[in-house]
DNA sequence: CTGAAAGCGCTTACAG
DNA sequence: CTGAAAGCGCTTACAG
């Protein structure tokens, strides 16, 4: 069967080619009666406009910004460098795609750098920080027509058009399961660090973990997490404290950044075999910590899949198209050295 | 800066249009002297085709067959299930997605079945038996002109083009370090249970797995593996056998499908609990057999991934364009009751 | 409120 | 070996 095109569309509703493409996408000014001539066609031959030449016919550039936390750790460095090979490749389609950098623990000067965004925008992908001013720019930047989609941590409750991200609550309980399930019938402290907890994404992994323990591992006791505002140096300090308050310390889940910091305290106090280590990300060298049995398993949010997915996601709100759910899940990646890439 | 088109490489090299696409295409019967003037141009430029606008003009409708197990278990129902969604949607993008179906554990048939497909095939993307009459099959179709990818269970050494699946050797490692992990420090035996032993994916996972138990799990003993043809019913009878057996089991390891029967043999047996249980495949019951705890750990490969990958490695392979590695790398996820969907 | 015509960036016969 | 022209399936001014 051959392809049903806008021709014959017309051709059945007996109308122009322009008419046709009015009501096909929405555009005023069509008569009620004719409207519904067309539509019905449209039913009739169960007509899909193509896609490709739709794109090619309106000639229009898109232009995304991707905000992204400035003095970035490995993680966001990676995801840069993922979105600069989307950009590069999206290119040559039409569609320019652009970097903003900013301190992702300071709400206003973030809320401050999305007002200043240029007007003409398309969309915009961004690290959110959980903070009223954040989630205020987050609205009026929808309401100027700009499609926002939240990165690695959401704001619900904005009028962003969609979260690309894991399930921070699933990912902390997952970590909370594995570290339980490694230390077999072990009992003892659990030590957490995050980065802040004004980071939406580590609360929400900090209240998954500890809700799997209390439920399912009676004989671990975790303790108060600490912050590490996502530095190796401060973090490194955290973890050395942490394994100096508690000789019985028999697990550590990093929430955050900072891994490399852990990895050192550990190191230096010996204990790095007998402690369970689960972490986040897989860098190049949580990667290497992973293989050398320091950390145990790394729970990742594929950087490649999200950078692709944004991108994905905001055209098709330009463009009008459905996106394919289950191809923009950002899946919750589970490591151990066996399966790394 | 505007997009750089042909127009601009044609005015650039002094040359027209139809001369410029034959040699950004390849096409025989240009000068070398003004092939060489093209290609500077080109480079000059920094030019890519507009692929919308080269699909569009090309007209052409790309036909691609899938072929799959019949009497299917369910990971290769849910595999075709995406499979046909991808149709649906490449249905409106002048790509036409057919199935055909072949008893994956008898070589000649599907040697047979491949040989007779229609000769205007653009591609085939097919779960391979590792049979010399379909390594044959398959050079065939390769040199016939058909892009060929494997799916599931690889066929090296012969042309296909590409494969689209897990390291299988890596899978099982995965499954050893986390059956290993999992069992703490606890001894004992440990069974293995496969579809067929001419299932390539099936053995390379036990070889990956064998390997880890030997170097990092002394205490534990790997059982001769035995052959269940990924049938629920014979499976159960497997299982059944294997826990009569060895009362000293800790652990099983199910390669193939039919994981239902292990599930409903652990379950009589009363000694669901103490078993240590690592399976393959997402599948709806296996994900309420993973939450429920009979099953440990579940090893998958993403279906939707890997019948979107397979479609667009297809279609990139006919259109000459490149692939997006990073995109197309199928991961070995692992999921436990907390990080499923 | 509706239509004819030009054009998006390529490819494809058809001439020469 | 090379080029002018038509066309892929849409969208966009411009008329009316």
């Amino acid at each position: 069967m051959a392809k049903t095109t806008l021709q014959d569309v017309a051709r059945e509703a007996g109308v122009s080619l322009a008419t046709v493409d009015r009501v096909l996408n929405g555009r005023a000014g069509v008569h009620a009666r004719t409207v519904e001539r067309v539509q019905s066609a449209i039913d009739r031959l169960n007509y899909k406009p193509d896609r490709l030449a739709s794109r090619l016919a309106r000639g229009r550039d898109y232009h995304f910004e991707v905000v992204l936390p400035t003095g970035a750790n490995d993680f966001m460095r990676l995801l840069e460098q993922e979105f600069r090979d989307t950009a590069e490749r999206y290119m040559h389609e039409r569609v320019r795609i652009t970097f903003t950098h900013v301190d992702v623990f300071d709400g206003e000067a973030l809320a401050t750098a999305l007002e200043r965004l240029p007007a003409d925008l398309d969309g915009v992908a961004m690290v959110a920080l959980d903070h009223p001013a954040v989630a205020e720019a987050v609205n009026m930047l929808t309401d100027r027509g700009v499609t926002v989609v939240t990165l690695v941590s959401d704001l619900p409750g904005t009028r962003r058009a969609h979260f690309v991200g894991i399930d921070n609550y699933a990912a902390g309980r997952t970590a909370a399961t594995l570290l339980g399930r490694f230390l077999g019938h072990r009992s003892g402290k659990v030590g957490l660090i995050a980065g802040s907890l004004s980071l939406r994404d580590h609360i929400e992994r900090q209240y998954g973990f500890e809700q799997v323990v209390q439920r399912e591992y009676p004989d671990l006791e975790v303790l108060p997490i600490r912050e590490g505002r996502d530095d190796d140096d401060r973090v490194e300090r955290v973890a050395e404290a942490l394994l100096a308050d508690h000789t019985d310390l028999v697990g550590i889940y990093n929430v955050g950044a900072g891994t490399a910091g852990i990895v050192a305290a550990l190191d230096r106090s010996g204990r790095a075999r007998e402690v369970v280590f689960i972490a986040h990300e897989l860098t190049p060298p949580n990667r290497r910590q992973l293989i050398r049995g320091t950390i145990d398993a790394l729970i990742n949010q594929d950087a490649g899949h999200m950078a692709r997915s944004a991108a994905r996601i905001l055209l098709a709100a330009r463009e009008g198209v459905p996106i394919v759910p289950g191809q923009e899940r950002i899946r919750i990646d589970i490591f151990v050295r066996d399966n790394v890439p």
